[in-house]
DNA sequence: ATGAAAGCGCTAACAG
DNA sequence: CTGTTAGCGCTTTCAT
């Protein structure tokens, strides 16, 4: 019986605790305590045990463990669209911060649709994930309800919310300084440049930042474009129109700010298009610092994000959360951006 | 007793289903049945069981129902560098057709270490994954152990292994096919291009094609450079020299065939910096065509590789092994590949 | 059409 | 130091 029993444990595809006991003569308890690494073991047995685990190939089902004990170490990362490198860096670095204090992370994007991220929150739910990193977030109150109806801690990366912990750069701030560069380099027909996949909170406050900034210098009324690259028309102040009727004309911007790189950078691509000289006809301002950005042939003047260190941070608290060292109302944390000038930005040529 | 039970249900963090089935005055496994969408159950329970579930926020506890079942809808998938475009556009479209079969995935960043590969297939493993997309892999035998040891299902897709399903393109024919556009524009001096941690079995392969390529064109030798950007040295057919070394004197090259457009992309970068035009002092092609190469101001030559195509087909193959429905050995499946042609080449100047 | 009972692989008291 | 026991939340026979 008990050589069945080794038999068929040899031929299971995942050998059980329970294999490894009897292979190795002991309960479930000890072997149990022997992966855990608890002291009160005997070097005997111990060691026992882990010629047993060797040789059957023992690796502990995390399910069962985590089905006990009533917690994962799986946090679930909702993204924007991976495929947008001011995303997929943070992904990779909310990954490494997440290995490093032993998460897993389990993704799911969301496209900027609330619907899909909605779908992917409960999917996270199911699979009962210890928190939730935002990386993106539309500020649907459905996900929000789903999430804070399970009290799963939520935190939110270079994104915001109210109901949970915030870890993001001064969105505002960085609003004003990308705009006032172009201020300050002589610019006073200052265009403000979304992707609607991307007009998260974020978005907003830069928005924000930029209205202060041209208020504070006298110059208005702000205009706003919001444009699905690579398409040559665009919603401006809400009307559909030509893209290109923003640079011409007698009361065309010379400036832009771009809410994001991918934005800023697509619109380099349809200035060059379209033989617009950047930054002699238009300069333009993005937001991130992507890699692609530093490229000598985009060169994008932008507002940089200290990307690792939101993934650190935002990380660090939520893992304190879910570890319960912290405790209480949601808590906000902004770290510093700082401009990066390039050669995308210069003063306007003189008319 | 029954009222404690219930407060206590409504007040933990998950109800159950046992919460479920008292709430509605029936049993588990007619909860079960409704949850599962299980004929043999009258509309009226049908419709209680529903409010009480409306009522309770219940959701189904995944780890539980993946314990029991010894399977789960888990899809590890092991990345090279997220933060690689095509990587990045790889794996967002991976997450899109695995959701659409009902499959979760989890991804494991390797940065093309074999060490971290081998401790994200054991994560994956350890979370009973029911299938590995390898999306990238090192060659490493451990890992390889490791995996058909459990007797996981592994599909290999855009990258290479004889133990496992293969989607890819043909990488040869691919090698082939960028070397012979140089060689058809009057190159005779044109080197090889890849970076360390990306060298695996689907580099080799397109070196091979290369290879092939000038032999049969009967040029040679072949030049093999491997360069870490942004550093000003690289290993040049084995010898850690300047970079530029290969772009001047006598046999300077004239043209770069690199094994992936982040490599391309990076050498165009360097020539920028040095002052060598592109394409008159160096033709260049790449290798996937990741968006940004077609940016105007990148314009670069490659060979395309379809992403979406490749990742349906891999989580189609994945899906099969997983359900049974595909048994027997491994299959290879290849897909075609194509030239893009832009402006990163043209005929080399004159001498 | 519905319920009772067994058990997935593991951990966490508690005994010995 | 080691073993026994009782679940975690769910599915799955098998009765009723």
């Amino acid at each position: 019986m008990a050589a069945v029993t080794h038999d068929s444990a040899t031929a299971r595809r995942h050998p059980t605790i329970h294999d490894v006991a009897s292979h190795a003569g002991v309960s479930k308890s000890t072997v149990s305590n022997v992966v855990r690494g608890l002291p009160g073991v005997s070097e005997a047995t111990r060691h026992r045990v882990r010629a047993a685990i060797d040789e059957l190939g023992y690796r502990p089902n995390v399910l069962a463990r985590q089905l006990v004990q009533q917690r994962t170490s799986i946090l679930g990362v909702v993204v924007g669209d991976l495929a947008n490198p001011f995303f997929a860096e943070m992904a990779k670095s909310v990954e490494r911060h997440a290995a490093a204090r032993g998460y897993t992370a389990m993704f799911c994007n969301t496209e900027g649709d609330s619907q899909s991220e909605l779908a992917g929150v409960e999917t996270l739910l199911q699979h009962r994930v210890a928190g939730i990193v935002f990386l993106a977030f539309s500020g649907d109150a459905r996900t929000m309800r789903e999430v804070m109806q399970h009290q799963v801690p939520a935190v939110f990366v270079s994104c915001g919310a109210d109901w949970g912990d915030v870890v993001s750069v001064d969105d505002e701030f960085g609003g004003r300084l990308g705009t006032s560069h172009l201020i300050e380099a002589g610019h006073r027909r200052i265009a403000y440049l979304s992707i609607p996949e991307l007009e998260d909170e974020s978005d907003r406050v830069r928005w924000v930042g930029y209205c202060a900034a041209l208020k504070e210098a006298h110059i208005g009324p702000p205009l706003r474009i919001s444009w699905s690259p690579p398409s040559d028309h665009a919603r401006i102040d809400g009307l559909e129109r030509p893209l290109l009727d923003v640079f011409t004309g007698a009361d065309r911007a010379t400036g832009v700010f771009a809410s994001n790189d991918v934005a800023a950078i697509a619109l380099q691509e349809f200035a060059d298009r379209v033989n617009l000289h950047v930054p002699d006809d238009i300069s333009i301002v993005g937001f991130d610092d992507v890699p692609m950005a530093g490229l000598a042939r985009i060169a994008l003047t932008t507002v940089a994000q200290p990307r690792d260190e939101l993934a650190g941070l935002g990380i660090a608290t939520i893992a304190d959360r879910i570890e319960r060292r912290l405790k209480g109302p949601p808590t906000r944390k902004l770290v510093d951006v700082n401009l990066v000038a390039r050669r995308s930005t210069a003063a306007p040529r003189p008319s």
